[in-house]
DNA sequence: AATTAAACGCAATATTGTTGCATTAATAAT
DNA sequence: ATTATTAATGCAACAATATTGCGTTTAATT
């Protein structure tokens, strides 16, 4: 059974408190004196599995993490990502949905859908 | 002005050969004689820049890449991406059209989308 | 053939992620 | 409240991936 440590309550406290993704990195400035890096990794990995946060993976590869805010109501990390190449943030378009249809065979388990643009912040603020 | 080496026709061709996206490390495993490391991340990123290949981001963040096979007629890497989990190859599905509509103020500029689960291959053949 | 700068190899360094193991601490049992 | 159990942690080592600097090579131009 999971344990309710210090590290898990802060690490998924500041991922909630956060209004964009975070990575790895972003983690461990912040949190450095709190736990070692790799507490970071499990910790991010057991609160992935318990299904308090989700992954997202950006267009460069780098593996970013959020607070499932709405899976409450109905588990679905299948929503638009959208990343700023402007101010680099990272935020879930939990209102655009995309209907796709896979051809003949092939079997869904789940999409990773990033758009890469600049978000409404940026474009109105310039 | 960029010119053709040896390292860059062959990484290309290999690209281009391959019906499935390849990583960095596939290439080097291949290609290990031929040239550095450094040289294939350098080959690749030059590639990229003049749009003989694509970048696809995995779902769990390694970088792969595909040959342009339709870009001659429409530049358009906006297309869907199937990872496979049982083979681990990733392909693209050039008939996969993604509609999407972004939220006020949003400027769309590139669209990375992934779909993890069983390609036909597979399972047709279990 | 000489010139020029893009591309290269190599070494060093940085970043990111994983594993083993002894120790610590959260939870359950007494 | 104390003890027992084992999940979780810290630390060190390791592995994989990516980047940078620099002297040398080589493709393309003159």
């Amino acid at each position: 059974m999971s344990r309710k440590t210090i590290a898990k309550k802060q690490i998924l406290e500041f991922i909630e408190a956060s209004d964009k993704a975070v990575s790895h990195s972003d983690l461990h400035k912040v949190l450095s004196d709190l736990c070692d890096r790799v507490t970071i990794y499990r910790v991010l990995d057991r609160l992935v599995s318990e299904g308090s946060i989700h992954k997202i993976v950006n267009t460069d590869g780098v593996i970013n993490y959020a607070a499932c805010k709405r899976c409450e109501i109905k588990h679905n990390h299948n929503h638009v990502h959208f990343s700023c190449e402007s101010c680099k943030v990272i935020t879930c378009l939990n209102t655009v949905e995309v209907n796709l249809k896979l051809p003949m065979n092939y079997v869904f388990r789940e999409a990773f859908f990033t758009v890469s643009g600049i978000c409404s912040k940026c474009s109105t603020s310039e």
